[in-house]
DNA sequence: TAGATTGTTAATCGATTAACAATC
DNA sequence: TAGATTGTTAATCGATTAACAATC
């Protein structure tokens, strides 16, 4: 029997997280989806290794065929179901600054099955407005809407003085995991998961690459 | 004999370089920095393993004695030398959108020894303004600007369909390493290094950690 | 059958962590 | 001297790559 529960996420590497896009990317602009597709074509066309490929797609959906390969149908639909697509997350943003702004006009998120679909500022100029058609409230109303929309993740783009308190109202809203833009490590309980991302980090890691 | 040199940039991992200004935040911070300090200390005030600290102070310095630590002057200057206070690296953004103008207001890349110095853009609207005190120019500019300014390092926060046709310009005037927010995997010569940033990787991360 | 392709098992690689010898 | 701390050498871990057996 197969089991066809409404879905549950997999636990996938960051790696192998970000290469999911692309293959659904390849997959997608097949115009004959039809037919099987070997991890040698696949990887060809994404240049890729065809190992890593064979991996990567038997921890995605494991429907291949010696000799013949994976059903393209199939294989696109374990994607989807990788990515989230049937289960979208809803995530809000706290402060609608430059860098809350950029993401809240990124449409980026929705191919990992993620909606950004609020933010929260102290600005009142900001709240009431809808950037990107996505609604900007007063932080005052961070507890009442997470709450009532049960949502989970969270992205604090203000600045850095404010962080934590910003940090502390997410957690006792409900929240899960944060995203983290200010420049501040974070005092959460054990069991929220906080990534700070460093905007920095890539421009300075690829200045290092080019020593000359 | 020391070699004193100007300077040689070294070619940190990813997760060390990381960690880098951490150490030189803690170190920083302290009102008497004439004695020692160990691994050990460092360590706990930043939540690292010990170990870690004490090979990450073994690449970025070396200087430790046993039974007394690191001498907090020389590791201080060590750390700001591998950080490139001394050798400030100039990059430019093209595409001043929203995206492109967060970075161009945030403030961390000096932390790494960078500094955004130009934008360029093909709204008219935008051109000849400063925002965050940075310039924007026209995309016409790119090549006369770069080449006379030796620059290196570029990021392009463009609309993915033309990325493509800026990071050729980017290459012909030189650049060497692309940091690339546009969503298409960039064609460049081998020699040139490229950062393909996935804005909303971190998020799809963090939302299949918190499977229950 | 033969051979292309999958999936598995082993090897490699880089980073982190542990164990231990050197030293001030 | 004794012991805290460093630096080195070995072990672990996760991800990637290679080698090979299974199979359609």
């Amino acid at each position: 029997m197969e089991d066809i529960k409404p879905t549950e996420k997999k636990n996938f590497s960051r790696a192998l997280l970000s290469r999911i896009p692309h293959y659904r990317k390849y997959l997608s602009s097949l115009s004959d989806k039809e037919g099987y597709i070997s991890a040698t074509v696949l990887a060809n066309k994404l240049s890729l290794g065809e190992v890593q490929v064979r991996k990567d797609l038997a921890v995605i959906s494991g429907e291949g065929r010696p000799r013949i390969g994976y059903e393209i149908k199939p294989l696109l639909l374990s994607i989807e179901n990788a990515l989230g697509k049937d289960r979208i997350s809803e995530a809000v943003i706290v402060g609608a600054g430059k860098i809350g702004c950029a993401l809240l006009e990124f449409d980026g998120f929705l191919d990992y099955g993620i909606n950004i679909v609020a933010a929260f500022d102290t600005d009142s100029h900001k709240i009431g407005t809808f950037p990107s058609g996505k609604p900007i409230f007063g932080t005052d109303k961070i507890k009442e809407y997470c709450t009532e929309h049960n949502t989970r993740l969270a992205v604090i783009a203000v600045p850095t003085r404010s962080a934590q308190e910003v940090c502390d109202i997410l957690v006792s809203s409900g929240i899960k995991a944060i995203w983290n833009f200010a420049r501040i490590d974070l005092k959460v309980p054990k069991d929220i998961k906080v990534y700070r991302e460093d905007l920095a980090l890539s421009l300075a890691h690829l200045n290092s690459l080019i020593n000359d």
